[in-house]
Parts: structure tokens; C-alpha cells; sequence
DNA sequence: GTGGTCTAGACCACT
DNA sequence: GTGGTCTAGACCACG
């Protein structure tokens, strides 16, 4: 399982694996009926705490992506991956929105906030 | 003391209002030696706890925006505008930075990254 | 905040307390806007783990009964109190179905179920 | 040996083959001295694991239906068919009651739970 | 004060 | 082995 954890940003652990899941299902490296890393193993990949994991799996499966079997473990489920990449977009859409607002209350200008988002975004 | 608080969005409070008296520092509407609204008069117009805009007072002194006098009040000091304005487009950059990256991390084309940022600019 | 744990039966400690304050919203013990114990709080009246409570008030705002403000606690929204009976119902017959499912299996004929869960009923 | 196991409903199932096992004895189905399928055959039989069917015939052993010997099989012993049907209506019972204090823990009145009950066993 | 996240470990039930 | 629940404590952000 590829998730990369970056615990010096402020995004919570829990949701950077949800997002990176939901990333694997939607570029199909996960497919219908593939079993998750148990939430043990994976926590221990990680080296981090089993209940965060949980929790991710739990958001996952309340989101309708996955189901989770007693004793067996949590397995993916069919999605549509059109749909999911929709809600992703509006997701990052309320990030830029969020950015684009905080620099506007600051008085920077549209023309230096998008110089500021090529530069990004190129470099 | 023109500051517009929106407890809808997800930024803190507290940071709101730190945004905008630096913005207004920095537009000149606040000059050095002026004296801030007191923490109550500003909690009572802006109908919040008065806790909050201490926070924000504080988190002023502390970048050095402002002095605060026991029992007089909270005055601005002189400020290199520019290196304001510098910092704040820091401030955006480190926002844009994190939208972006979560955006590839969900697999969304740096295209459709910058799709989006356009309509939001512009709309 | 009149909530009881039974330790004893198997129902989860934060299930019983959902359970226990959907019902008060549904009899109009707690009303919309009115806020609920904080979570430290009431781990502390009910002598249990805050995790353990802030669990149950997730799955309330997960189902829409409340919501939480961030630094000042978890409040109740509107409620449509019949759609709630409704799905407590729901559940009721759902436990109910699988004990006489049980019942049937092991060969206990239907008359039998009937007079035990009169004893029961009738005390 | 006819067995029926149902996966989508919550009850364990080792519980449904103990349960099922124990009327079948009832029953007269299977008597004294019968022997019971081995272990795998039966986890090929459901499709299930052999760990189940083993943690099954283990309970058997340990409430006093059956014996192992080991290397030959498992042996139905003598029982008190009377006794046993107590048994199961003791547990139905226990499971009876747990749904009727969780319906009224949720407020429902003992009619609606009567109505309920007679209505998911006439239906 | 409030809630949000995380840890390290425990015990249980199910396969 | 698996997941489900719970504990006792920690640190952080927000008001």
C-alpha cells in the first residue's frame, strides 16, 4: 500500500489516508473486491496509531467506498469513479476559494495572487 | 474600525481579524501611533467574546504590529509596508501551496487545477 | 443530562448514549439550539473514557441531529421527531426479527415465542 | 447434514451451526453415539472456514452435547432433550428482553412494541 | 473553558 | 489472524 504520510502539515492523518485510498479506488490501482491492508498492518507500515487508521477506514466506509467484514477484514467496493472525481474537484475548489478570499481580505491584487499560482504550480 | 467577520467560513476568528488590521496597516488606514479599538468596545461592536479579539491583539504584538500600554491601550507601530505586504503574499503562497498539492494528491491534473483557480478568479 | 450505562449488556456505551439522546430530542427533553453536556463533562458525570462520548456525539452530528462548533460545543438542530420514531422503529424491528429468526431455527414453535415475549412485556 | 447458513444477517456463524446442531439433537435427528461430519468436511460443505466449524463443535463439547476423540470425530452424547429446549427458550428470552429495553430505552410504548412483534410474526 | 487529533495499550468477538 | 470497543492520557486549535 503506497500512502505517504506528511505529519509536519496540518491536515490530520486519518483524512491524508482516506484521500490517498479514495485516490487508489478512483485511478482504479484498487478495484471492486481488493482487500485493504488490515487496520493493524497498516497502521504498523505507517508507524502509526491502529485507532487512526480505524478511523480512516471507518470514514471511508461511511462514505459508501468500502465494507468492512468481521473478522475478515475491508474490502473495496463499486464505485463510480466519475462521480468521485467530481467531488474530489469541489473539494480542492473550496481550498482555492478559501485561499483566494484570505488574500483578497488582505488587499493582494487578482493579477499577484495568479502570479503567485503559476509560480507554484510551474515550479 | 471596518472589520467584517464571516463565523461561516472555516478560518478562525481570531485570524480574521489579525487579516485585516495588517491589511489596514498596511493600506495606511491605520497609522503608527494610532490606538486600536479596546478589546471590549471591539468584542461588543463585532458581537464575539472579547477573548477572541484578545487573541488577535496578542498575535499583533507578538509580529510586531503593535505595542500595548497597561491601562492605556493597544497603539501601532511604525511598519515597513512593504515587507507587510511580502509576508502576507507568503501567507497565500503557503494556502495556494497546500490547495495544489492536496489537488495532485488526489490524481487531479495540474490542467484542471488551474481550470478551476480561473473560475473561481473570475466568477 | 439523565443518561444510563449499562456496562453489563453488550450494546456499546456509545451507542446506548446516541440512543438515549435521539430519544430525548424525539420527547422534546432537549430542544433545537439547546446545547449538550461537553464532552470532558459528561466522560466525567458517566464515569467513561471522553473518546467514548465524543464517539457518539460524531455519529449524532453524522446523522444530522446536532451540530459541533469548534471551542464552544455540540448544539441541537431541528428534528423532525416523527421521522425519528419512524427509524427507531425501524430498529426495534429490525432486533426483533432476528430474535424470532433465532427462535424458529431452533426449533421453538411460533406460539412458544409469543407466550415468552408476553412474560416479558407484561413483566 | 443440513445446515443453512445465512452471512447476511448478524448473528455469528458458528452460533447459527451450534444452534442448529443443538435442535437437530433435540430433535431426535441426530441421536446418542451419532457422529457429526469432521470438521473440514463440513467448512467445505458451507464454504466457510474450518476455524469456524472447529470453534462450533468446540462450544458443543463445552456446554456437554458432544465428545471428541481424538483422531476419529466428534460424538453426539446422551441428552435431556427436555432440558435442552428449556436451554434455547432461556436464551431466546435473554434476547427477547434485550430488544423490548432497547425499544422502550428509546421511549417506543409497549403497544407499538406488541404491534411490531405481531406483526413480524404473523408477516 | 470548548472540541479535534493522536498514542499505546487493553480486551473482546469473529474467521 | 481479523475488526470492534474502550481506556487514560497527551497536545493542539479555538473562544
Amino acid at each position: 500500500m503506497h500512502i505517504i504520510i506528511n505529519t509536519s502539515c496540518m491536515v490530520p492523518i486519518y483524512e491524508q489516508i482516506v484521500d490517498q485510498i479514495k485516490t487508489q479506488i478512483r485511478k482504479g490501482n484498487l478495484k471492486e473486491n481488493d482487500i485493504l491492508p488490515s487496520v493493524r498492518s497498516l497502521a504498523k507500515e505507517l508507524k502509526i496509531s491502529a485507532l487512526t487508521v480505524k478511523k480512516a477506514y471507518d470514514a471511508l466506509e461511511e462514505e459508501g467506498f468500502t465494507v468492512t467484514v468481521h473478522g475478515k477484514g475491508t474490502y473495496v467496493v463499486s464505485i463510480n469513479t466519475e462521480l468521485l472525481l467530481e467531488e474530489q474537484k469541489k473539494e480542492l475548489e473550496a481550498d482555492l476559494e478559501n485561499a483566494i478570499q484570505k488574500g483578497r481580505r488582505c488587499g493582494i491584487s487578482d493579477e499577484d495572487i495568479r502570479s503567485l499560482f503559476e509560480l507554484i504550480l510551474e515550479g
